[in-house]
DNA sequence: AGATACAACCTTGTCAACAATCATAGGAGA
DNA sequence: TCTCCTATGATTGTTGACAAGGTTGTATCT
């Protein structure tokens, strides 16, 4: 052991919450279906744990909203619907406008050129074509913005919308026809943070908002098929 | 039985659900001092249930913030501080304009005249000296305006920072010098509403989250005192 | 007197078993 | 054939016991 190098304090992340993380995994990707049982006794035994822990992991899940747990019956993965779509990103909107404020009554111009880092970061996913990039890239815009406004409130209530918010894009066909309009619209919101330009962010978040909605919302089945 | 009577379906609530609600309140109200230990094994005894279903209710509490949960430690109740109070008040701000958003593109007036019902409530509260009373038409209406929304996911996050309110307002002593202005601060934003002036509502939302950080955060010591 | 090691105690974390609930299938009776 | 009742199976909800981790107190050594 060289001087630079030290033993670091183990950190080790209980059962429950390990359980919940690969659920939350296989909820947004797709293996564990919208509409599906989560049997405790299935996945401890695939686990190799007790079913206490998978209960526990459960519940958190189902206090996120992931999952809809009926007494007596079964937790079962949701199914979310374009009513869920359009709440998810209201919301959503909500709390980035809400760290938006905070950001401008800050050094806006250093938190500008951060964000404006994220939308780099997007557009090299852009040029290289990887859509699932630039996906996890804009979602990574939005973590980062509201990240940076320091509010671990924000930050909690955000982070379960973005699982969310995965959960349905995933589930979802829509994407950008150029998605370099999509690069853009992150750009604006950025520069209109770093120029200091409150409304300006506002209306460019709200518009972002009801560009996606119109994207992901099936427009023959407005208010049906869920997903 | 007459025809106007029939029995109603029972709808058990579950034993975790019920423990939760009782520490809630307890939290609240200040049986369950800041800083201090949940034990399983007392609460359980005291209860008359198995340690079960108190870990599944004090997993709960964590999640929405009212106790730190330490692995291989314990559960303790949270202490807030005055950064912990100006991020409740500023995340609440965000949901309540968010909702008011809501609100201000549908049908303001009715939305607006409802919330005057619940400032109503507030001045006769005023009137009758019922300081208790006070605050809790206050908090009434903070959570009516969520509720008018009709977002699940506002509503939710909302009920969890109001808790947390209610929690600091117990622990601390701030009120208004005189209460017709607090409740002419309520008054104003449902006008602003049901006149669907939605900058003067956001306005009033923030001068109103503005005044209760000054009177509620201790003014000698802005970055201490945990409580 | 201070530091170290060990034992005891308290509490959390997990386990396996039993109790309770719900849904389904099969059999009996009308 | 249809309806009702009972049994069975699957799963959830709870219990009590054991395992694991952390803290405190006591004894011993320097």
């Amino acid at each position: 052991m060289t001087a630079q190098q030290a033993f670091q304090p183990i950190k080790q992340e209980s059962t429950p919450t390990l359980i919940a993380n690969q659920l939350r995994k296989f909820i947004a990707n797709g293996t564990l279906a919208p509409g599906s049982q989560l049997v405790e006794m299935d996945i401890a035994g695939e686990l190799g744990v007790s079913r206490g822990p998978v209960r526990e992991a459960i519940q958190r899940l189902a206090q996120e909203g992931l999952v809809e747990s009926i007494r007596n019956k079964g937790v079962f993965v949701r199914e979310f619907g374009p009513d869920d779509l359009r709440d998810i990103y209201q919301v959503r909107t909500s709390l980035e406008k809400g760290a938006s404020e905070i950001l401008l009554a800050g050094d806006h111009a250093a938190a500008g050129e951060e964000l404006l880092v994220c939308v780099e970061r997007m557009d090299e996913a852009r040029k290289a074509d990887d859509l699932e990039a630039i996906s996890e890239a804009d979602l990574a815009f939005h973590e980062r913005l509201v990240a940076l406004a320091a509010s671990p409130r924000l930050s909690r209530m955000h982070a379960t919308l973005l699982t969310e918010t995965r959960i349905c894009l995933n589930r979802l066909e829509g994407s950008y026809e150029d998605e370099s309009a999509r690069v853009a619209e992150h750009r604006g919101i950025a520069e209109a943070i770093r120029d200091g330009e409150q409304a300006l962010a506002m209306k460019r978040l709200d518009a972002h908002k009801d560009d996606a909605l119109v994207r992901l919302v099936p427009a023959e089945h407005p208010t049906g098929q869920a997903f």
